[in-house]
DNA sequence: ATAAAATAGTTTCAATACTTAACTATTAAT
DNA sequence: ATTAATAGTTAAGTATTGAAACTATTTTAT
């Protein structure tokens, strides 16, 4: 075992350690936040957020690892619910075009916004130190993604 | 505006550019190496993590924010599949205690195992300075979860 | 000590979500 | 001009999930 050898093993340690439960953490605030104040499931919402970032149906099937099918049936219920709304491409007419509603931008903007403020409130914990490593933290592992 | 609210925002916002698709990103791994090596859904495998945490059935469910329902009948399927087995627990008989097989432990093992090594894989492209920087981050971000 | 309340888990059944297979429409390739 | 490939939908069957009602056990209150 190697000095850097040991030094990715403690980092992945740390990441086992951290990451699953702190995300699942902020995770149930968004559920709790997105189903109480607004009337969408956690899987709906994270429909409306990949919508947002300019998705189609297939890509979300890929990124959420189920069928296209089962997207497209999803995408049913939030066109109902006012949340977003279909229009074929005009580039390539077999795509179609997701986009967010008025509401659907709102309900975005509110859980992101809420879950934000609540995550700052419990970032007071950490010194100034301690939030400077995790900000430069993030960007090394943004590396791990390429 | 004070500093230290920035310094706060730019962590934040390190979070939210990494965190999520890094951890989509790792569970995506996990799906492919527990459905293709051995018969089991991610969910299936998720309930499995953390019956060795020694969760009951209702922690598992609060944990998992679906119904106790929904978890006893998830467990029947992986006590007929052999990695699981329910136990009356003798302290108190209310309890049913969850207990991996040897077959349970070594799936749980064998894909663990496989992760960790394709995330040290992906970790070579990082300096030494920055796998130290990520364990330290680690270790602060724990904090928030208090 | 005993009745009532609370807790852990299960069963049943109806509602929801998901998958596979077959389909339409459109674009790309030979 | 065919053929193949891609994007999405529909339909039908399967599997997951949750609400309500249930058993068994333990705790609390009287």
């Amino acid at each position: 075992m190697t000095p850097s050898d040991r030094l990715r093993e403690q980092a992945l340690d740390g990441f086992w350690e951290t990451v699953p439960s702190l995300w699942n953490f902020v995770r149930s605030y968004i559920r709790v936040t997105a189903t109480s104040n607004f009337d969408v499931t956690v899987e709906q919402f994270h429909v409306l957020r990949f919508v947002r970032k300019g998705m189609s149906i297939s890509e979300l099937a890929t990124a959420k690892n189920i069928s296209r099918p089962a997207i497209s049936q999803a995408v049913d219920a939030l066109v109902k619910k006012g949340l977003l709304t279909r229009t074929q491409s005009l580039n390539d007419r077999r795509y179609v075009e997701l986009t967010l509603t008025s509401e659907g931008n709102a309900l975005l903007d509110s859980v992101f916004k809420e879950t934000r403020q609540w995550m700052k409130e419990r970032m007071k914990k950490l010194s100034a130190t301690e939030l400077e490593t995790i900000a430069r933290a993030m960007d090394a592992m943004k590396k791990m993604l390429d």
